[in-house]
DNA sequence: TCGCGGCACTTGTTTGGACAAGTTTCCACG
DNA sequence: CGTGGAAACTTGTCCAAACAAGTGCCGCGA
């Protein structure tokens, strides 16, 4: 047997399959090849092509259960970190438009709030992205990051208006692995209420991001605030279900 | 080989190593017993064994990497379908004190919304309950739920301030199986503001839920208003990580 | 004493085989 | 023509073995 040395055999061949699903060569609600036909297209043993089939299991892209050959599952949802950390995927997978109009990039020391949860002291350099957001072409949100010096740098070449920072980082090797949000509610400040073209004290529906590398270092702080008449979070759970919740954010 | 009739073994190593750690017997960051003592404790091959660790891995149980024997992570957490549900449990769990004042209960006709969620025609009785929650005696929460007919007939024997209506519920033979929230912000009403002390018009983060029984039947719709001072919602995610995102319901 | 190499141990990957259990298909029988 | 049941096919469970790759520790040498 000739062995690749890139990657594992089964990531391979679970690979395969998640691009057959996601390009739609395998139609939601069809039936995927049998183990033994898996087997004998990669060149593998059973076991396996069945660590592959688990993999895409626990992913929730595929169902079925015992004698009958495992199904696509509707809602090959994409992940959801994706989802909550890049709005401009996001938007275009909800078929909107996404736009935005970068207000101001500044390198500056760090407030309070920010130093508290970047893990710096405060008044440490740091790079601060304001953004406005627009979907179709209508004011929804307004970001406000703060990247740690040594990625924000990264940003002073970032075309302005030319889509997602996340897209622009990750080409340059800053991958963000793991995301906390907290969501509340706030009334809108006198900036917010001009950009985003309502009262001041509308309520805003905001959503608080620390996001880390690969690492575990905490790379940015963000506070980003929704127009709650446009944009609302969803969380569908099962009791006693092992399936996890399931989290949308969608808009209205 | 004698084989127990009951359980995958697979399943029964798992739930052993389950019931270990949240009962505390492998602590948190505890490495586990390695894969060749497992076996032997089980009398299992390691084949068995690694499905068994591997259904922990993907439920986020453990973690650890190739050469190191895996540890227990933190964050064992509980379901959080009841945290989702009961506010009650949820704030037993978080260490506070639950307290509440059942303003109204009535029989009445649906209103539009409540009608279209519940899936029921405009004007159907349905019964309808308001509640202000409390937290360690601070009001925290207004709770307006609308129960179809049949269960909410149920609640008139409730004692109002008697704790967990879905606790009541479940007693009478009605669990709540699956349940769909949708957060926003609103500005408080003037029956807001009176109940919660606070300001008319002050953000308020709005979590609306329909809950429907084992069944897939529509039985309940509420709105519940939280003070966003008081409690937020914290979504933890990791990129790639077949674990599914993690929701809490914080107190500040 | 410090550092580095190697060894023991661990998990990761892969194969091959065997039997159990559930589903589908289709033919023969009534 | 319809139905029951056997056969073929599928996934689930389990074992045994081998090698690859990463980690940690111990001891040897400088």
């Amino acid at each position: 047997m000739v062995k690749s040395v890139t990657q594992p055999l089964h990531h391979r061949v679970a690979d395969s399959l998640r691009g057959r699903i996601s390009r739609g060569q395998l139609a939601v609600g069809a039936a995927l090849p049998s183990e033994a036909q898996l087997c004998e297209e990669f060149g593998a043993s059973r076991g396996t092509v069945r660590q592959a089939l688990a993999a895409l299991r626990n992913e929730g892209l595929i169902g079925g259960g015992q004698g009958k050959p495992p199904v696509v599952r509707q809602a090959a949802v994409a992940q959801p970190f994706e989802t909550f950390l890049s709005f401009t995927r996001w938007a275009r997978e909800m078929g909107r438009e996404p736009g935005q109009r970068t207000v101001e990039v500044a390198r500056r020391g760090a407030s309070q709030v920010a130093a508290d949860v970047l893990g710096v002291d405060e008044g440490t350099p740091v790079i601060e992205v304001l953004r406005l957001r627009l979907l179709d072409g209508i004011p929804t949100m307004l970001e406000r990051s703060s990247f740690i010096e040594p990625v924000g740098r990264l940003l002073f070449d970032f075309d302005p208006d030319g889509g997602s920072i996340y897209a622009h980082l990750l080409d340059r090797g800053i991958d963000l692995r793991a995301a906390r949000h907290t969501i509340d509610a706030i009334g809108a400040n006198e900036t917010d209420a001009e950009l985003l073209s309502i009262p001041v004290g509308a309520p805003l529906l905001r959503e608080r991001r620390r996001a880390t590398d690969a690492t575990g270092a905490r790379v940015e702080y963000a506070d980003d605030r929704y127009r709650p008449d446009l944009v609302t979070f969803t969380i569908d759970n099962v009791q006693a279900g092992r399936v996890s919740p399931h989290i949308l954010k969608e808009t209205s």
